[in-house]
DNA sequence: GGCCGTTCATTTTTT
DNA sequence: ATGAACGGCC
């Protein structure tokens, strides 16, 4: 143990050695807080106290699952198990399923995501007869979502004049009976939605004193992650478990905050001291990620806010090269200077395609990105936006499932209820739903019970309804005997999903089935992991649980070499030697809709601070003068973001030749960008124009600096080599040793047509199939 | 009553 | 472009 303490500098020990007592440690971007929350935990071991009452929150799953791996490192991997890490979402789901009956839930309760709630809520909408221009269900979603994560539920609504005379301003005078109808419907259906998962912990622990005292005792210490982004649900929950024991320890950096959308409090943070009594704080300010450039430039946008802690991030680390910015014409330029310039470095600098990101504030901005970094072959893997699980026809065999499990599931059994086809339309569906409400029962309750009710519905269909009542039935027979794995596939078999997209034919529909195929994979995988694990319960269950709070930066798809596409805020807590920041425009980077108060602009401000210090050695930035937006051609002004960073950090780039800019995507199979034609735009004052190459002496220290695990991937021969190809031979966890036939398509559909020697021709998707080459 | 094609509006960020 | 809503057709 004292040799990883000795690590440590002295600023990131204090708080690893402290053992008990409340402690707030303010961590600079790159200043190596994930490594004193790992630290600190293991010294907690190391000191006796038992896994089993230490509590870890973090941001991701995954964030948690490479900590564990760790702590596991440094204290063995049967102490690590009994850890409890995870985000707010998923570790309270678990407690809650322990304690569902308390609440009136079930335990196999489902989790509805965002889709699920929206839907629900549009078809409350409808079914009161409001109008759905001025009821609009995202937005009646966001209200009642930020109702939720401040702990207001129905009854304060009501009580509470202000928010009543608000909505009834905002011309939504129904809006509070439209909540009491969604929160009635999701608890009849017996789901929680994202934020319940929070409100409904809150409600366990302030209800049930003997619960609070139970887990108060349990998690005698309590750590949390990325403090600065918790809402106020979450920060009482904190606070609730903490108050006997006070030994918790917060870590994050107010300055990167950027989820006050979702009902981040950042005061959270900023009054953590008075939350408690003899709060100790700890900063950490030395940067080891970035350049000093970088640091420095980083530091001179942050400035420009006034909310913020006291706090000087500092490097001694190498200027580097100054942040480059670039002015394209339309973003197809953009896309291609970026892909050209990926292509440049690498082959300059000997670099992995996993060393670059490039960050964008929407998803839709990646379209242009991929489509240039296609042309050009180069490797990338697309995070958020629309991800595996999310897939339509995921959902539908999901909702299948959904359905087994929670019968009740109202919207499972919506989307399912009439796909693939069999002749019950929407028509039937609201009378059931009618009936549903009237009678204060499920859907699936109504169509078991419909020879009781007089419902105006001819006897084709009510055959039709028994059919599927009775399919269902049987599958919950399957599932008392089979796993899960088997019962999904009975389900893609019997419910002829799989046949109707057989029959569709499109390379689509082929792909979608190939997506069916996955999860089936995944599904089986997952199964012989709980094997293992001698205390796991219902394993179907879980699954639809891991599922439902998966985030898609959690998808492990090994070490692959890639460049990473991803939102800033998906980005927060990585890092990369060379990172681009593209669409650095007026209305879309800050958001035009997050430019009315100072606040929103604040935050937006934060969220340029995060992207720019994501980059360890180079930062490029781009704009253009015109780019698609609901597929229109629109005029762009350059983001005041850039302006308001110090000159002496930057330099400009932009081609003499501006209107006809094509990189040479077409011509040049080498694709190097013919310097002669970049030049200066604005001079630099001073100092001549820094060395575009890092020297190898600095790239050496850079390295160095970087936390260890970090590097691996990029010497490995990952299946992404370009040796990898028809004839290579790999090994498959489950289909054993076969040979590759084909390989086809980009990024996330990359795929791999192989012959396994005992399984047969199989058709796997690269990002979830883990092969190793032989 | 259900099915299927067309039209219209819609895109900030996410557990 | 994607999805929800509408209208014509079986």
């Amino acid at each position: 143990m004292e040799e990883y303490i000795a690590e440590l500098n002295d600023a990131q020990r204090a708080p690893v050695l402290q053992k008990d007592g409340p402690m707030i440690v303010i961590a600079g971007a790159g200043s190596g807080k994930t490594r004193v929350l790992t630290y600190r935990i293991a010294y907690l071991m190391h000191l006796g106290v038992d896994a089993f009452n230490i509590l870890s929150l973090t941001f991701t799953n995954k964030a948690a699952r490479e900590m564990k791996k760790r702590i596991a490192d440094i204290v063995g991997p049967s102490e690590a198990k009994n850890l409890w890490m995870g985000t707010f979402h998923s570790i309270f789901a678990k407690i809650l399923r322990f304690e569902a009956d308390k609440l009136g839930y079930p335990s196999n309760f489902t989790i509805y995501d965002t889709q699920d709630s929206q839907r629900l809520i549009a078809s409350i909408i409808k079914e009161m007869g409001l109008d759905k221009d001025i009821y609009k269900y995202k937005q009646v979603y966001s209200r009642i979502s930020s109702y939720k994560n401040s702990l207001i539920t129905v009854k304060a609504y009501f009580q509470n004049a202000e928010l009543v005379e608000a909505d009834a301003m905002a011309k939504r005078p129904r809006l509070g009976e439209i909540y009491e109808k969604y929160v009635e419907r999701c608890f009849k259906a017996g789901a929680m939605d994202f934020d319940d998962l929070l409100l409904k912990t809150n409600e366990l622990l302030n209800r049930f004193p003997e619960v609070l005292a139970k887990y108060q005792n349990r998690f005698r210490y309590i750590l949390v992650d990325e403090y600065q982004d918790t809402n106020h649900s979450q920060y009482l929950i904190v606070r609730a478990l903490s108050d006997k024991f006070q030994n918790i320890c917060v870590v994050g950096d107010d300055a990167q905050s950027i989820y006050a959308f979702r009902g981040a409090n950042i005061n959270n943070i900023l009054n953590f001291q008075k939350d408690y009594d003899n709060v100790q704080q700890y900063r950490l300010e030395q940067n080891y990620r970035s350049t000093n450039n970088i640091v420095q430039a980083a530091n001179s946008i942050i400035d420009k806010n006034k909310t913020k802690l006291d706090k000087i991030v500092w490097t001694a680390n190498d200027p580097g090269p100054k942040i480059l910015v670039n002015r394209l014409l339309t973003d197809g330029d953009e896309g291609r200077f970026v892909a050209s310039s990926i292509f440049e470095n690498r082959m300059e600098h000997q670099l992995g395609n996993g060393q670059f990101a490039i960050l964008y504030r929407t998803n839709a901005q990646s379209r242009a990105m991929e489509d240039a970094l296609r042309k050009r072959d180069i490797p990338y893997r697309i995070y958020g936006g629309l991800s595996f699980y999310q897939r339509k026809e995921i959902k539908d065999v999901l909702a299948y499932l959904r359905l087994i499990i929670n019968p009740k599931d109202e919207e499972a059994l919506k989307r399912i209820i009439n796909y693939p086809a069999r002749g019950i339309g929407q028509t039937t569906v609201d009378k059931l739903i009618v009936a549903a409400n009237h009678y204060e029962r499920s859907i699936f309750e109504v169509i078991e019970h419909l020879d009781r009710i007089n419902l105006k519905i001819n006897s084709g269909t009510k055959t039709r309804l028994e059919n599927f009542m009775n399919m269902i039935r049987s599958f919950q027979v399957t599932n008392q005997t089979a796993d899960a794995f088997v019962l999904a596939e009975t389900v893609a078999k019997q419910t002829g999903l799989l046949q109707e997209l057989k029959k569709d034919g499109t390379p689509e529909g082929i792909a979608r089935i190939e997506n069916i195929e996955e999860l089936l994979n995944g599904i089986r995988d997952f199964v012989e992991g709980q094997k293992e694990l001698a205390d796991s319960s219902g394993s179907l269950a879980e699954f639809l649980e891991d599922v439902a709070l998966a985030t898609d930066l959690d998808q492990d798809t090994g070490d692959d070499d890639r460049v990473a596409l991803m939102t800033i805020h998906l980005a927060k807590g990585l890092e990369f030697p060379y990172v681009y920041i593209v669409g650095m425009e007026e209305d879309l980077f800050p958001s035009g809709m997050s430019m009315n108060t100072r606040s929103e602009l604040e935050e937006e401000r934060r969220l340029f601070y995060v992207a720019l210090t994501r980059a360890e050695k180079q930062a490029y930035l781009t704009y253009t003068q015109s780019r698609y937006r609901w597929g229109k051609l629109v005029d762009a002004e350059p983001s005041r973001f850039i302006e308001e960073i110090d000159d002496k950090f930057i330099e400009y780039i932009t081609p003499i030749d501006t209107y006809r800019y094509k990189p040479l995507v077409d011509n040049d199979i080498f694709g190097e960008v013919d310097k002669s034609k970049l030049r200066l735009k604005k001079p630099i004052s001073g100092s001549p124009p820094p060395a575009h190459k890092p020297s190898e002496e600095q790239l050496r220290k850079l390295r160095k600096l970087r936390p260890a695990g970090n590097s691996a991937s990029t010497n490995d021969t990952s299946i992404f080599d370009e040796n990898f190809g028809p004839g290579t031979e790999v090994e498959h966890m489950r289909f054993g040793k076969g040979k590759i036939l084909k390989i086809e398509g980009v990024g996330q559909d990359r795929k791999a047509e192989i012959n396994f020697e005992n399984g047969g021709i199989k058709n796997l998707l690269l990002r979830f199939a883990k092969l190793k080459v032989l």
